[in-house]
DNA sequence: CTCTAATCGAGACGGTACGTCGCGTCTTACG
DNA sequence: CGTAAGACGCGACGTACCGTCTCGATTAGAG
């Protein structure tokens, strides 16, 4: 018979239930963060939180680290997204700027991500997104390895943003990008120039 | 009744029994350390490959992660004691060197050290260090928050050193030297000025 | 009321699918059998092998127990049904001739209902039926109470003929049945006499 | 100084923990028969009942069917202790009456090792007792395979002793034994004659 | 050299979490 | 609308480590 060939095989997953439960995973991640580290936090706790079966955890991520690089790298992407084009037009303290902004703007989130024993993951999803930023970009530099560059750039962003947010009165979004901009972008930069 | 009272505690007498048993289970972490990550191991791993019985490793330390502490603690320690006079001298590069050529006689250590998990540990007991040397030469900053620059400071020395050692043919100690005090030391310690 | 579509149902006239749907849950229970003891066959299996959707089971059967009790006693009924006529006619050898016959013509399903972990269910069935044949010819007896009688008939039969089947070259039908007449039936029939 | 000699290697477990915990899952697991089937008992179920920590029962049987067949092969071997001597002075009345009065004793124990779906296992303890009291008599016999008349007989045996104890008046063990002794010992053993 | 207490090995134990499996129900989207 | 495909809630499974504990057997060093 021919026909059927339409529907039966849809490469991506249709279940809206999928969707849904994911969904509430991430949420109840997120939840849990701000009260514990991830690796206090056992897969029982998510489910419970999520009120979702403990299987179902299973059925979408491997391990509770899987979904916290699901969630990491959704955020990351959308802040880079947010400050990217601003660094193409070589405007790095603009962009210091927006990256702040938008981190400030969502810190209960960012302070978790950053601090809540999760930063490895999230400099994992940093250094992701920054390598494609420099292939764009790529411009060879006398005596320090494109590599090591992007390494620094990025763990020092990363580490300046987690020490900001977990100053009991953090300083202005505008000075904090102001620092991130004099002391990591722009050096960055001007050696790749 | 005054008792043998004397023997009991005398503050730094131990039984040489003890001594060598933690000898043993560093010994022992370090060659485990080498084939997998600290997590991955288990504190049995350690005690057998210490050929010591189970409940002897409690008697020494809380948490693995406690014995990883006592094994960096003293390879900082140690280096920092080399580099220090340097430091002092105001001669920077000098003090990277030493730490450089260190860090390279004892390569096989602190690529484990650095790599395999465990950099939370080693940052935590350099910022320890850090710290204590900045207090000596505590120098006020306008601009930047003295606390982010050791914080700074010390997560891209440890990086640089990480990414150093992970490479395939690492560069030589020198440049590498010349590179953390061009893009690490100098900086701080100009800024601290 | 005559219900309003004439489809819905007449007691004993069945949707063919539904009929259909149960040969296939058989077959491929008595195919999984060959292989498997029924505790380690799963519905999943059933349904895989009957190349039907795993819902569908549940639509036909409560439980893998029952599909299987369905099969066995089909199976059960029909072997009576061949024996009883020779019963009947007090000729028990010759029964039991017609019995392990048949057993021997279909042997390979009926190791597999007698050795996998099955002949719990089967004897449950030859019980139910050999209960019936006694309320047809009950007599007392003095010391031998009728339902031991039958317990310990049905229960030696089904014992023997597992071990018959079981064996690696199994001893002539005609053997068998002697066997069976001599040490089971007989005795029996002439205690009830 | 020929030390305590006696100590530190015996071949066979020595530490009393191990006996303790044994004896209390066995305890346990009869309390549990009397009023679930063993396959309705779940491992919890028995390390609860026991005061016992879920993975112990693991360190000593790897399911609960093993627990239960210590269980059974200790009592069969019990029962049998007692009824051989008889058996072996040709006395099989005798025998009879000896077990059945033993199982009598114990009805209730008994009775859940023969009903509550456990029988199974009971019954591969008696014929692997059955085994060895017939290897020391082998007498041949023409007509019936020597070890399709021990099994015969185990199942016979059981099935009655079942039957008689599910009885809501049981009747007195001497009947039983009588019964027991004229329709499965007695024939069984003029065969074997 | 003896005696006593600290230390040790061995490993059982009560727990907690894991990740898997199968059940039986319920949902979805297609034909 | 019925059915396949399969997600879901549930709960038992058996495993892995944890940190505590009991045991004797060594061993160190004070008397």
């Amino acid at each position: 018979m021919k026909k059927k060939t339409s529907k039966t095989k849809n490469p991506e997953v249709t279940d809206p239930r999928v969707g849904r439960s994911r969904e509430l995973l991430r949420k109840a991640l997120v939840t849990l963060l701000e009260k514990k580290t991830l690796e206090q936090i056992v897969i029982r706790d998510i489910t419970d939180a999520a009120r979702v079966g403990y299987a179902t955890f299973y059925r979408h991520y491997p391990t509770k680290e899987a979904l916290m690089t699901d969630l990491a790298s959704k955020e990351v992407d959308r802040v880079i997204a947010m400050a990217q084009p601003k660094t193409d037009a070589a405007d790095t303290l603009s962009a210091c700027v927006t990256l702040c902004t938008y981190v400030h703007e969502h810190r209960v989130l960012w302070k978790t991500l950053l601090t809540r024993g999760v930063d490895t993951l999230i400099k994992k999803e940093f250094l992701r997104a920054a390598r494609e930023l420099a292939t764009t970009r790529a411009k060879s530099n006398h005596w320090l390895p494109a590599e090591l560059g992007i390494t620094l750039a990025v763990s020092s962003t990363v580490e300046l943003l987690a020490w900001w947010l977990s100053q009991a009165k953090p300083m202005p979004g505008k000075r904090a990008a102001e620092i991130l901009n004099r002391i990591v972008i722009a050096p960055a930069v001007s050696q790749a120039a």
